[in-house]
DNA sequence: GCCGTTTTCGGCCCGACTGTTTTCAGTCG
């Protein structure tokens, strides 16, 4: 699958864009930066929506026109872009890692290629530890310190990759060496089985009889950019994703021990060990052994479990919080599931920043089985994003009556909006248009940078209008990318209790709430609300990647707002 | 460069914040 690659392409060409003309340039910059999302958030590879329709059906894409289409056309069928090529000899350094860095723009990226010859990172950190950026014009200390600190959290990440970026090269490699007919069984091991929302590399588990030929298979994968080690139970490959993948090839009889050993973590696998020593076994990536020397219980690792006393637990659950002990009294909770969901309480629509109609938003959620979505445009305060006033609210109410009207009650479009919470804790649109809407979604997006005391007592204003009934990513953290701001998440659950409000696990790159903070506030009266917070139809697919959060953080069915089917739901939302 | 109930050309992309400045450029959502 090509889409990141390709994303990764036309983002850079937007960022080496942005420095040229502004007033020539600064539309098309917006063109390439919403086409490259679009590809990179394509669920289908882009080379069979090509290879399918071809030029047509790229235009078909939204935000890809005749230009952008041929581009990846181009690239598709030599692997390279004229456009990226000439802009790239303008701008001969690594513009897309320098830019990512927080504070760092193309033009400040620039500039110190021009007057300190930055080409990279690893420049840029010799040229902070020389002092040399402080002393350039237009920069400054501070500016120089803001440098350091991004880098400071960008090597934090350490070079994990979101897990949104990585499974699905995972899921397309899996399956590929399934269809291949030279395994028997393959499939995912460490974070990414346990839906970590970064990880670090991946590894594949396969059984087969022909591991040569397992090897040759896999080393020429598409995938692949570079072997780094090939032997025959061991590969290890460079992936264009820029990530490493290792795959093993097992016996039958080791395979579910190894299952459990790669899958860790490392802490909760030192715990199971532990437990394992204690009991006369020893136990390792080949199967638990009795003090004979006797495997009895690697082939699965349901039966692993099973002969140390224990229960078998969800992968996501493996983390050394206490699951151990859990498994231990076979009190290992029914965690919500991605068929649990009902529906979707947070999607954009093109009325404010989304990519799709309100109709083609509901006929996809609708394909995925839903009963409902709450359709939750953003307000003014966020004219960026196209942000709708209390009129056109109205409006687009009476667009959302029409259409249900129309689908008879097989599925149900909620009224509502990701409404800001204004600096002062207001809400961004009257209590009167508030007061019409099924689901309001309330997020913070502007002026975050103000202290804890300050954040806190400004989304429990909001809270406390008892206007909201969903609280959108209640951290305003990125993964990789961005902190989250000064909050006490646990007067915010409190406030939430008393006001029947539910806190989002965002799905998106936000992972917001994340694991940790979801067990922290677990304890107070609260529902949670997955979402997607889907601005095209295919977003909808990233539902797993809240599952898999909320999973982590060990939220049954009961606890999930959005599991509940249309009829309860609507009970629960009314006020 | 993309798009279309304002429709095939002319809109689209505003405003806050920061740090560096004496009035603004760069960054970010």
């Amino acid at each position: 699958m090509k889409n990141k690659e390709i994303a990764d392409i036309i983002n850079e060409i937007a960022t080496m864009l942005s420095l040229e003309d502004f007033a020539t340039a600064r539309f098309e910059v917006r063109a390439y930066q919403k086409a490259a999302l679009t590809v990179g958030t394509l669920q289908e590879p882009i080379e069979e929506v090509y290879q399918k329709g071809g030029v047509e059906a790229l235009m078909e894409l939204p935000g890809v026109g005749k230009s952008i289409a041929a581009l990846i056309e181009e690239y598709l069928k030599t692997g390279k872009s004229k456009k990226y090529e000439m802009l790239k000899k303008k701008y001969p350094f690594d513009i897309a890692s320098l830019t990512a860095i927080q504070g760092l723009g193309a033009k400040k990226a620039l500039r110190l290629y021009q007057e300190l010859k930055i080409k990279n990172i690893d420049d840029l950190k010799k040229a902070i530890e020389q002092h040399k950026i402080a002393k350039l014009e237009g920069f400054g200390e501070k500016s120089e310190e803001l440098i350091k600190t991004g880098l400071g959290f960008m090597a934090s990440g350490g070079g994990r990759m979101r897990i949104q970026d990585a499974l699905p090269t995972a899921d397309e490699m899996i399956k590929k060496l399934n269809e291949s007919g030279l395994v028997e069984k393959a499939m995912l091991a460490g974070s990414a089985r346990r839906m970590r929302e970064t990880v670090g590399d991946l590894d594949i588990l396969v059984i087969s009889n022909k591991p040569e030929k397992v090897m040759d298979f896999f080393t020429k994968m598409s995938n692949v950019e570079a072997i780094i080690a090939k032997g025959p139970t061991r590969s290890a490959v460079r992936l264009n994703i820029g990530l490493n993948c290792d795959i093993r090839v097992l016996e039958p009889e080791s395979f579910g021990a190894s299952v459990q050993y790669f899958t860790g973590s490392k802490d909760h696998n030192i715990q199971v060990r532990t437990i394992a020593v204690g009991k006369g076994y020893k136990l390792n990536e080949y199967g638990l052994f009795n003090k004979k020397g006797k495997n009895v219980g690697g082939s699965e690792e349901e039966s692993i479990y099973e002969a140390l006393g224990m229960q078998w637990m969800p992968p996501e659950m493996r983390e050394a919080r206490g699951e151990v002990k859990l498994a231990q009294e076979h009190k290992i909770p029914k965690l919500v599931d991605v068929n649990d969901i009902k529906g979707d309480l947070h999607s954009h629509t093109k009325q404010s920043d989304g990519a799709n109609t309100l109709e083609e938003m509901a006929e996809a959620a609708m394909k995925l089985g839903y009963e409902y979505i709450a359709n939750t445009d953003h307000t003014p305060n966020l004219p960026i994003a196209n942000g709708k006033s209390d009129k056109e609210f109205e409006q687009i109410f009476k667009k959302v009556d029409k259409l249900n009207e129309t689908l008879k009650g097989k599925f149900r479009v909620l009224k509502g909006a990701e409404v800001d919470i204004l600096k002062n804790g207001a809400l961004d649109l009257k209590d009167s248009t508030l007061k019409q809407m099924d689901c309001a979604v309330g997020a913070v997006h502007m002026n975050t940078t103000m202290p804890k005391k300050e954040m806190t007592d400004r989304i429990i204003k909001a809270l406390d209008t008892g206007l909201i009934h969903v609280l959108a990513h209640p951290t305003g953290r990125k993964v990789n990318e961005r902190q989250a701001y000064q909050v006490d998440l646990e007067k915010v659950a409190e406030a939430a209790e008393r006001n029947n409000v539910a806190l989002e696990v965002n799905a998106t790159d936000r992972m917001d709430i994340n694991d940790t903070n979801i067990m922290l506030v677990s304890k107070y009266k609260i529902l949670f609300a997955i979402d997607t917070d889907a601005h095209r139809t295919q977003d909808f697919f990233n539902i797993r990647y809240g599952i898999g959060t909320a999973r982590r953080g060990w939220l049954t069915k009961d606890r999930v707002l959005n599991a509940l089917p249309l009829d309860k739901l609507i009970k629960k939302l009314s006020r």
